[in-house]
DNA sequence: CAATCAATCTAACAATCATTAGATTAAGAG
DNA sequence: CTCTTAATCTAATGATTGTTAGATTGATTG
């Protein structure tokens, strides 16, 4: 049968999409890659994994050409082959939330701790933000921010936000957002501010589920 | 780093679904599954697998909770787990097609073959087939179109066609779908039907695209 | 009840994959 | 040119996975 013989071909060729985020760092590696392009190094750190090892993750995304690379002197710096690679990787994380009931309740856990603002009323949210009303922190690096950041953000990263805390106004309620769900910067941020008296929430959204969503972004 | 120990925690689970769509032949399952619920013994003779092995690809992908199964009488019947694993197939495919070019080039070959009619203007076809301009005909076995199938379309499956050609009116353009890109039914729909002097064409979309695309379904 | 059919479970094999260590390449610095 | 740093390649490991065959379960039929 011939026609066995295409479709063999057809869908083995999905299923190395499909191999290709079939594993937990490689996961994580395109999430740390939608919010901007990175070095092996940054990327080895990121992953609490050696030099090695995510060399060797990174070359399979690349052969599955999910993600590229260009030199840079010394350095390889990766990136998303195109976005929508991580709309896949969104896609792949709100089904795994629907239906595996162990990353429902971890997700559910998580956003208890601080009070957190769920992907409800974006819209709403935008226009609060657009008018002041609220005010957006993006508390990734600042290179992530300069590569993407949502409407009306201003940059400020949890690495400097205890020093840099004069710059928020002191009335008006604080949204921190970061890389996404799975991301822990806006946690440490609002528990900081909250802390210090701030009314603070967090956005579970990041850049990624936010251009998912259909809505705007401001990049570079 | 307890934070390593919860990331490593919530990746995992989202690599559980990139494992259960690792593999052909559960792509394979996941797009028939798509096209309505199936017992193993069909879905064995459409993989051209033994029935241990579609048994084996299927608990896969019951572990994963993309699909759920029900008995009926001696007959275990399985179903997708809900809609959304349509559209996780569906995103795979597009993202596989856009950045594989052996896939790509496979699917032109495919399109060049008859004359097919892609993506393009997907709404005006739909005005196009409710005033009767088009006679959009449903080429897949009569469950399938019964489970949901595209507005104004009528079932005329493959296997029948032959017998029924009579019920096409001979003056109007014919536009044969079947159960996506992958699937070889509507290209012999319209080989057929040229060889018999109708005008006909292949749309690529199955009713998974269209759904994907936001555009309306007829559902059961 | 035994016989049959659909499907799964168990065990086994080879093939593939993740991870680690050691050697190697490629570019920049001295 | 040599030394250092960044990253990859090669080889080896243990663990998983895909596949097949044989035994088993669950429901229907005679």
């Amino acid at each position: 049968m011939e026609k066995r013989i295409l479709k063999d071909l057809l869908y083995e060729q999905v299923a190395r999409i499909g191999k290709a985020v079939s594993s937990p760092k490689r996961l994580e590696l395109l999430e740390l890659l939608a919010q901007g392009e990175k070095t092996v190094e940054v990327l080895a750190a990121e992953l609490s994994a050696d030099i090695k090892l995510t060399s060797a993750h990174l070359k399979a995304l690349r052969e599955a050409r999910l993600v590229a690379a260009r030199r840079d002197g010394k350095y390889m710096v990766y990136r998303l082959a195109a976005p929508d690679v991580a709309g896949l990787w969104v896609t792949l994380r709100q089904v795994a939330a629907a239906h595996l009931a162990e990353l429902h309740l971890a997700l559910e856990q998580m956003a208890a701790a601080p009070d957190t603002l769920a992907a409800v009323g974006r819209e709403e949210l935008l226009e609060q933000a657009r008018c002041g009303e609220l005010v957006v922190i993006d508390v990734r690096p600042v290179d992530e921010y300069a590569t993407a950041h949502l409407p009306h953000a201003r940059s400020l990263p949890l690495a400097e936000l205890e020093q840099r805390l004069n710059e928020l106004p002191r009335g008006r309620e604080i949204l921190a957002y970061c890389r996404g769900p799975f991301c822990l910067f806006a946690d440490e941020a609002v528990a900081l501010l909250q802390a210090r008296g701030y009314r603070a929430r967090k956005l579970s959204d990041g850049v990624s589920e936010w251009q998912a969503a259909g809505l705007p972004v401001v990049a570079a």
